[in-house]
DNA sequence: CTGGATAATTGATCTGGGTCAAAGTTCGGA
DNA sequence: TCCGAACTTTGACCCAGATCAATTATCCAG
C-alpha cells in the first residue's frame, strides 16, 4: 500500500546506479541535462504489466532496478519470451508509436522514462545517445541470436544449463566485489516464465531443475536460491564451448 | 570457370540496386563519395563460405546480390541459421574484429564491403550511417525477436508456414510490379537449410511440405517453385494473427 | 494457527518430431 | 547418353518432452 511513494527514487543522474551502462553512458553533463528535462521516473510492482502489446507509447526508458520480460503470445495463448529486461536495458523503439511486445514487470521495477517526441529529436542531435544505443542494440541482437541457437537446438537439460550459466554471468558482473567462491544466485523467474523463455513447459522445467541437482550440478536452497559449486561444469551441461569461463 | 570475373558488378553508388535499401540510403552525395574510397566488391560463388566464425574479420559490407546465411554451430554439429541475409543487408559489426558467425553464400553472391576501420570512423562523423545503422538493427532484432517465437512455440507445420510466409513476402516486395494473381516464388534455400533455420530436421521439413501440398496450401512445380493459392490460408496455417495480409 | 491461493514437484501416459534406412530425382560433366 | 553426387522423399520405429493429473510446499490474510 502506498509503497510506490516510499520507495527511494533517483532524482540526480549522478547518483543513478545505471549510469555508466545505460543509453545516457556517454552523455556529458549537457546532453545529461537535456535529457532530465524529458525524464521521468515510473515504479511497477511485481506482476504488473509495463505496456501491452499493441498499446500505444508515449516514451522510452531504461529499466533502472528489478527485471522485467519481453514477450509475444499467439492466439491460443502459446508463449514466448523474447527478451529478459535487467537494470541499465532499454524499452521501446525510437520511431515506433505501438509497442509489439508485452512487458511485464517480474519483480519490483524502477523506469527512467523519457518522453518519446523530445527523445527522438534528442538522439538526432546528441551522437553520443544514438551511439550508445546502436551498441546496445547490437548486443541485444547477438543476444537474440545466441538464444535461437538454444530454442531451436538445445535439449531441455542444456536449455536450463544455458539459463543457469546466463543469470550466474549477469549476477557475477554486477554484484563483484561478493568474495565468490563458489558462486550462487536467486532465480529471478518462476519455472512458468523459465518455461516461456526456454520454449518448454513448466513440468519439464522443473524436473530438468530437478535432475540437475541429483547430479550435483547445482545444490537448492528452497526453490529459488541456486549455488553452482562448478561452473565448467555448469557450462558444459548447457553445451556451450566452455573456455571462457565466467567472464567470456 | 572465372565466372566471377564475366559478372557484371556495379561501380556506382548511383546504380546499384540497394542504394535506397542500405547502410547508405540516407547518404548525400559526399558521404557516398568518402564510403566509395573504401569500398570494395567481392563476388561468392553459391556455396562458398564467406566468413568463419572466429576469424578476423576487417570489413563490413552489404548484401547487393544473392542470399547468405549467419550461422551458428555447435561442437557436436548441430547448427542453428540465426539469420537470413537478403540484397541491402549487412554483415559484420562496427568495432567487433571476429565473425561471430558463420557467414555462407546460398546463392552466388555479390557484397559491396568497406574497410572496417575506415567506416568505423565515417560512422563516428556521418550521423546518416550511424542512424541507417541503428534502424536496420532494430528492424533485425524484431525479426530474431519473431523467430524466437518460431523457434520455441510453434509445430513443424507452422514453423514451414512462417517461413514460407516471410519468403512469399520479401518476393512480393522486391518483385512487384508483376502481377501477382496468386503469387509465387522459388525457395532460395534446400531443405537442410530450412531444417537449420527452423529448428528441424530435414526430413522433418520434407515430411511437411508435402503435407502442405497435399492439402492444398501450396503447389509445387519441382522441388523449388512455390504457387500459393490463398495466402491468407497460408497465414492461418503459420499460426499468426493473420489480419494484416501480404504487406503487414 | 488456519484456509486457500500461488508455485512447484512428481507420476503416468501419449505423441510430434527425431533417427535410421532405403529409394527416387535432378543435373552437370565425361 | 550415362554416371555419380547432391538433394529429396518416404517408411518404420523410437524417444524427449508434452499433456493430464495428483500431491506437496509456501506464504499471506484473517
Amino acid at each position: 500500500m502506498l509503497k510506490e511513494e516510499t520507495k527511494a527514487i533517483p532524482r540526480d543522474c549522478g547518483e543513478c546506479p545505471i549510469r555508466h551502462r545505460a543509453v545516457c553512458a556517454r552523455c556529458e553533463a549537457d546532453e545529461l541535462a537535456q535529457l532530465d528535462r524529458v525524464k521521468y521516473y515510473r515504479n511497477f510492482e511485481a506482476g504488473q504489466t509495463v505496456i501491452w502489446a499493441g498499446d500505444r507509447m508515449d516514451f522510452v526508458g531504461s529499466v533502472v532496478s528489478g527485471i522485467a520480460t519481453l514477450t509475444r503470445a499467439m492466439e491460443d495463448g502459446r508463449t514466448q519470451m523474447v527478451g529478459l529486461l535487467l537494470p541499465s536495458d532499454f524499452v521501446g523503439r525510437p520511431g515506433r508509436e505501438r509497442a509489439v511486445y508485452d512487458v511485464v514487470a517480474t519483480s519490483d521495477v524502477v523506469m527512467c522514462c523519457f518522453r518519446r517526441k523530445p527523445f527522438e529529436e534528442l538522439m538526432s542531435n546528441t551522437p553520443n545517445i544514438a551511439h550508445r544505443l546502436l551498441e546496445m542494440t547490437l548486443d541485444e541482437l547477438d543476444a537474440a541470436r545466441e538464444w535461437m541457437l538454444v530454442l531451436g537446438r538445445k535439449t531441455a537439460r542444456e536449455k536450463i544449463a544455458s539459463l543457469l550459466t546466463i543469470i550466474a554471468r549477469r549476477d557475477a558482473s554486477l554484484a563483484y566485489g561478493k568474495a565468490s567462491g563458489n558462486l550462487a544466485f536467486d532465480l529471478p523467474l518462476t519455472r512458468e516464465a523459465m518455461a516461456d523463455y526456454l520454449g518448454l513447459t513448466l513440468e519439464t522445467v522443473s524436473r530438468q531443475i530437478s535432475a540437475l541437482r541429483k547430479d550435483g550440478v547445482i545444490v537448492l536452497q528452497g526453490k529459488r536460491h541456486v549455488t553452482v559449486p562448478d561452473f565448467n561444469r555448469l557450462m558444459e551441461e548447457a553445451g556451450d564451448d566452455c573456455d571462457g569461463g565466467l567472464l567470456a
